[in-house]
DNA sequence: CCAGGACACAACCATCGGTTGTGCCGATAT
DNA sequence: ATATCGGCACAACCGATGGTTGTGTCCTGG
């Protein structure tokens, strides 16, 4: 591919030769091999040169293409200086979709996103230089932070009910928490200890609720599945989490009302990492566009909750901007080197 | 790349194998081979399998955007069932610009954008199903379309006026034709007998116009130079033509008025090409959107002028959609054999 | 403690992809 | 008309690449 491309920019077979360090005759051999596993021919030769043929004309943009993938693929493994890697709790939930809200945003932005085992591994990812960011709430009661992470309330999701079409709420447009208590309410696959355990504990708690988090996670094609033809269980999802299902299955989404729970993301990040995109993200993130007042209202002017325990250790206090060390952009921090990132 | 996509897929070296019909230490030689050209572990070894690393998770979205780069590669020249092949006339100038469109309304359609050498080459290519269509303005006088090739005026372009900053009309919104008079009008690089040498030359006609077509084709760079620099010349561009120029030098795009000359862009297919996403294109190309009805208003209330030879041939009359033959998706036409297109 | 599953290492070998040397062809100059 | 030259293809050759078979190591589960 590569030479490919060198002799459509250069015109000459001979020309790409030089500019890939190899002789004419391997660069004649390349095209040749080429052009038989494509089956046409890609250039016309000519006495003075090489013409793309309308095949090869066809053919150049994908090359190119294919040339930037690879760049890409590289530049993001590519120590020293990587793209941003962002560290997601699962790729359908909100943190995956404001990601991708933030590389529409800025498409300069190489950006990775990669899901770690849970908050912990995550903490040593960000101290240790693996990973740049993590959205994890870590706010949750016992949980401390390390003196060089810092973290900041990222955003806000309101929670949603999710119900079969046969559920005894199926037709209603919003719930209350309160209204809720009775119900069966099923989140397999929640670990006690996690950041979900400890809010939807609380939810429950909070509204006299019944919630099974217990059994364990078969997925959530399984989990759907039930709740699509069983009456009688319902779920909690974030409103903005991505459902992978033929045609919904007549899955209905019930806005929570009065107060609508909101699940706090918070993002994470190292306190010396100087990754340029780092900024940026942090930017994206801003304050007023993604956060509701804890125990406020949502725009369109509901009341919410959050769990207690969000309120006191507001973390967006020690959101401190200061770069005092240096980061050698892969591996680990290096607090005394000098040497700058890309 | 396949290779570690495949084991990223499968979670085990040997299940990879397996699917890629080699052994299991081919897969392990090509996964340290990749691992050792990136300097970085992409697998996880575990006791049953393999995980990806953080490194290997940043790097699986890229990978699977390389094959599929690939894949789009050699989907564009494969003989039988290729991407739709569209010629125009040039890269930055409106055809091309509504290719971007269609290619953003039916982002499902693959779509190849060539420039063959004149319209001759792109008839004949046409009819011999190298490509599926051209944006051409065949409608001049002279000029004859073979029975098998249909042709519709697809959209029409207004005509703009482009000079430099130290231009005698650099400052007004907008002239007439008939003002232009006694300007210099530079249009250098226009070949005698083409569509575009009818075209002004027309125009120049109708309004008194002096437009010199002289003079060999340096490229664009040099003509926006020559624009920029001196006060003298002008030119003509289409409204949707891209200037790639630095910071556009001072150029300055003047609105022809009363009337707006428009361009009329032509769209010609073979009459037997049973392209699915030809009919598609055309499509896009509906009459109402793209049309201006011939020495009619455009969309914003002005009187338009086009070339007399427009009217009499209004090609849209002849615009059947009567598929015949049988096409082999990249080699010639066959009238007589059946088989049918992806 | 042993058996089995899964990946890595070693030895071997065919093929691939590079090099040098040469031939052919069309355009241009003499 | 013919010589020359620029540019690509073909042939012969050879080291490197990338596959195979055979074996080793490590962890897990009975």
């Amino acid at each position: 591919m590569r030479t490919f491309v060198a002799i459509a920019d250069a015109g000459r077979f001979q020309d790409a030769a030089t500019e890939l360090s190899v002789t004419q005759q391997a660069v004649s051999k390349r095209v040749a091999a080429l052009e038989k596993g494509l089956g046409v021919r890609l250039f016309a030769r000519t006495p003075r040169g090489a013409r793309l043929t309308l095949d090869g004309q066809a053919f150049l943009p994908h090359a190119r293409d294919l040339l930037r993938a690879e760049e890409r693929a590289v530049a993001a493994v590519r120590p020293g200086r990587r793209a941003l890697r962002v560290d997601v709790i699962g790729r359908r939930l909100a943190p995956a979709a404001v990601l991708g809200d933030f590389r529409r945003a800025h498409p300069e932005v190489e950006l990775d996103v990669v899901t770690l085992f849970d908050a912990d591994a995550a903490i040593d990812a960000i101290r240790s230089g693996t990973i740049d960011a993590s959205f994890r709430a870590v706010t949750m009661p016992g949980s401390r932070l390390p003196d060089d992470v810092t973290a900041v309330r990222a955003f806000d999701e309101p929670i949603q009910l999710l119900t079969g079409p046969a559920h005894e709420l199926a037709e209603v447009r919003t719930v209350a928490p309160a209204e809720l208590a009775g119900h069966r309410i099923w989140m397999p696959g929640i670990v006690s200890g996690t950041e979900w355990a400890a809010f939807y504990g609380d939810l429950a708690a909070a509204f006299g609720l019944t919630i099974e988090i217990t059994g364990p996670d078969f997925g959530t094609e399984p989990l759907l599945d039930t709740l699509a033809a069983a009456p009688s269980p319902a779920t909690f999802v974030g409103e903005r989490t991505h459902l992978v299902w033929p045609a919904e299955h007549g899955l209905r989404r019930i806005a929570v009302r009065d107060p609508t729970p909101v699940y706090p993301h918070s993002l994470l990040w190292h306190r010396d990492n100087p990754h340029p995109a780092l900024g940026a993200l942090r930017d994206h993130l801003g304050p007023a566009r993604n956060r509701l007042s804890p125990g406020g209202t949502t725009r369109s002017g509901a009341r919410t909750w959050t769990p207690a325990w969000v309120h006191p250790a507001r973390p967006e206090e020690h959101d401190e901007r200061g770069r005092h060390g240096r980061y050698d952009g892969h591996g680990r921090y290096d607090l005394h080197r000098r040497g700058g990132h890309r």
